[in-house]
DNA sequence: CATAACTAGTTGTCTAGACCAGTTCGGGAA
DNA sequence: TTCCCGAACTGGTCTAGACAACTAGTTATG
């Protein structure tokens, strides 16, 4: 019987939400069935219903559960799997794929942004950030050409790093105490330039879907500012939006 | 002087919640600095400390604000205009672009939906649903090509209506009751196809981005699957990646 | 002077209720 | 039988507090 303590770390709301998302991943509670009811969950687990109740709400937010007034909550039943919806970097998302993620440095420096940048990470132009070009694995096969520039106190640090076998995400939100909450992200259609072409393994003239995403920890601070090109023909961008905003 | 009444329809979170975003986008509150504390929302509208942090919070997911404990809420300083996030149709994208949005009818029917479709939509293959298929135009110019399969019981009734010339979007949540409350998208890169090509004023070869999306409203039920092409010269896709789920 | 302790203010979590609004279903009335 | 109404449930909103965790500034102490 997994429970719920009321002393330690994690807050119950936490504790009761990963308890619920673990019934739906393992198929103890099925797609459009009920869950039981806020105030038998607040009963079962002995916490008050407001706790209770903001557990299911983020849930619901994830798409994982949906509620229907006077009805109950219930098991959504989602086309895209939701490992595909996270934010996450290259190698977390090839790992939802199914795939072996993998890295090829082709640069790693310190480096003075250029404007556009510069703004993208509100920070003055020149100012030392740094920059790591990379050819991204999936399986050994080339999928991506990547440019991420990182900037906060001490990113120098990151030159040390083995990035070739390293996930960028995780050394930032582990060893350098950095979680990154949200992320911006634009993504486009083009054609392969003329050093893409051959990094990649395509010829000229072939499709690339090129994405820039601008990833934000605590304070609203930009730490990351990722330029990607991917094989058109071997990957497929995933993304969830949900309503915000307007009148009941 | 605006205020928030205790009652009428809507509920008090959400006045708060608009007359802080209106702070924001008004620019009385400007990027980075903070806005009043919780406490002093609360004495300042009447309302209890809890109900002002839902309005709070569910700006801080839209990334409009940030919160840092033991500092206050601050103003973020995003990088995407908010109306370039939010879960729209294509009139309303291309206002957010201040384009002139636009459309030409190709075909509008009942059909039978195909396996695939059906699993989307989640209705019995060779169920009649409604189908559209429209050339897209931002600024009386071809943008992109969509076709969108909508299934509520009935939905025939869209037979009769004018989708030249009006929101599909806009139709379903008013004159349907069908709230759009979240989409799962696909994106990727592609080439024209021959028949795609001439419609939308591009050559052979030239580089399209393909999407993807199944629409949800209430009780988790998809009503719409849309899947559009567009210009790859012309058209960007944005979107915001929310981290959740994860510990502490 | 440097440091530690204190204080006031902030957000984060939580409680034990309350009432409203919508759904479902059964029992009684027409 | 059919229909309506009420009871018993559901989630939606809201209150008036409480304590914990954290930040920043001030004060007291070594």
């Amino acid at each position: 019987m997994s429970g719920i303590v009321k002393t330690g770390p994690l807050p119950r709301y936490y504790q009761l939400k990963e308890l619920l998302r673990e019934k739906v991943r393992s198929g103890e509670w099925m797609p459009g069935t009920a869950i039981p009811s806020e105030r038998e969950l607040c009963e079962q687990y002995g916490i008050s219903r407001m706790t209770a109740r903001q557990s299911i709400t983020e849930l619901v937010r994830e798409g994982l559960l949906y509620r229907e007034q006077g009805r109950g909550t219930f098991v959504a039943q989602p086309r895209i799997a939701q490992q595909l919806l996270r934010l996450t970097g290259f190698s977390e998302d090839m790992q939802a794929r199914h795939q072996r993620p993998g890295a090829k440095v082709l640069t790693a420096e310190m480096w003075s942004v250029d404007p556009r940048t510069a703004d993208r990470l509100n920070v003055k132009p020149s100012h030392p950030v740094f920059r790591v070009r990379r050819l991204r694995l999936a399986d050994a096969q080339p999928l991506a050409l990547e440019t991420a520039v990182v900037s906060f106190a001490g990113c120098e640090r990151l030159l040390d790093e083995d990035l070739a076998h390293s996930s960028l995400y995780q050394l930032l939100e582990t060893k350098y105490k950095l979680p990154l909450l949200a992320a911006e992200q634009e993504v486009e259609a083009g054609l392969t330039q003329e050093d893409e072409a051959e990094l990649l393994g395509l010829g000229p003239g072939d499709p690339v879907l090129r994405t820039r995403r601008v990833t934000y920890s605590e304070r609203g601070r930009p730490v990351e500012y990722a330029t990607a090109v991917y094989r058109g023909d071997k990957y497929t961008f995933y993304t969830r939006i949900v309503r915000d905003g307007v009148a009941l």
